[in-house]
DNA sequence: GACAAGTAGATGACACGTCAACCATGGCCC
DNA sequence: GGGCCATGGTTGACGTGTCATCTACTTGTC
């Protein structure tokens, strides 16, 4: 007991708690509609909107990995277990010999296009639509202060 | 397109994005500096800490598990490895020939105490010190109404 | 007390994520 | 152009989480 440690007041242990819970209970839900509705898990979404969103529907493997925040080694097994199910494919890269491309498949593009209303529904209902304008606006800005500190592309001081 | 998907607007999208990128990078953080600090990962402070909460530092394990907001079979998984780390024991019940009972072994005591105040000082790093207290409620209140919608404890009408 | 239905918990198979190790190429420097 | 380190990406081992299934016990009913 050489440093006596602050421990959280009643307030601060509720906001605590409030982010333990809700974002248990909130990723359940979400990977549950978006399995039920479209057979992806919440990665394989990440991936294929990620994709989807670039031009040509493709993008090198690295700047995909720093773009989600993911590491390649996450990225890269999941390519794996995606490409064997048909969703994506691997290209070469010209430019670069070590490199790589992901891209969409016909079907990763389908999936994605069928799923990506869903899961936004799915997003509204669980998240978005309970909460009014101005919990919004202090979560964005809540969720940016904390990232700010984290992230690795901004300063930490 | 048969109905069209209300998507979200660009303050909604913000809030979105933060929740995602929120709870990546804090989660890796606290993780990151658990293990560090006191070699134990989230879900095993969680075990930890809810069975030290408790009288006599055991407890029934699907209480626990319904508390822990858990699913049985994944605290039965979790307790497996801890008891084979020698942090928990599993006990017979009494009262119950179908139960058991989990109790933290002098060991897992020990580890807990010494890794509660530095992960407390890691939550209030990353967390809660850098909210001001009117953040603090309004996140706690948004969480809560989330949960409050989600969690199997509370009428979600 | 026997039998059906429910509950407590464990288990196996599999998807996911991390870490460390690895291989290949690229870029640099002399 | 040979040596060296950095980078892009993959792989293997292992810890974690989910689902479905299983066993054992309890409870209720007759």
């Amino acid at each position: 007991m050489t440093e006596e440690p602050r421990w959280l007041t009643d307030r601060e242990q509720r906001a605590w708690q409030a982010y333990r819970r809700m974002f248990l209970l909130l990723n359940a839900q979400l990977a549950r509609d978006l399995g039920q509705d479209s057979g992806l898990s919440e990665p394989d979404y990440d991936v294929l909107s990620s994709l989807g969103a670039g031009p040509r529907h493709r993008r090198r493997i690295s700047d995909l990995a720093d773009h989600m925040l993911w590491s390649r080694s996450r990225l890269s097994h999941h390519l794996a277990r995606m490409e064997k199910r048909g969703l994506v494919v691997r290209e070469e890269c010209d430019t670069d010999g070590r490199g790589a491309i992901v891209a969409l498949t016909e079907d990763g593009l389908l999936t994605l296009d069928q799923a990506a209303p869903l899961h936004v529904e799915s997003v509204r209902r669980h998240f978005i639509d309970l909460l009014d304008p101005e919990q919004i606006d202090a979560f964005a800005g809540i969720g940016e202060r904390v990232v700010n500190r984290l992230a690795p592309t901004g300063d930490d001081g």
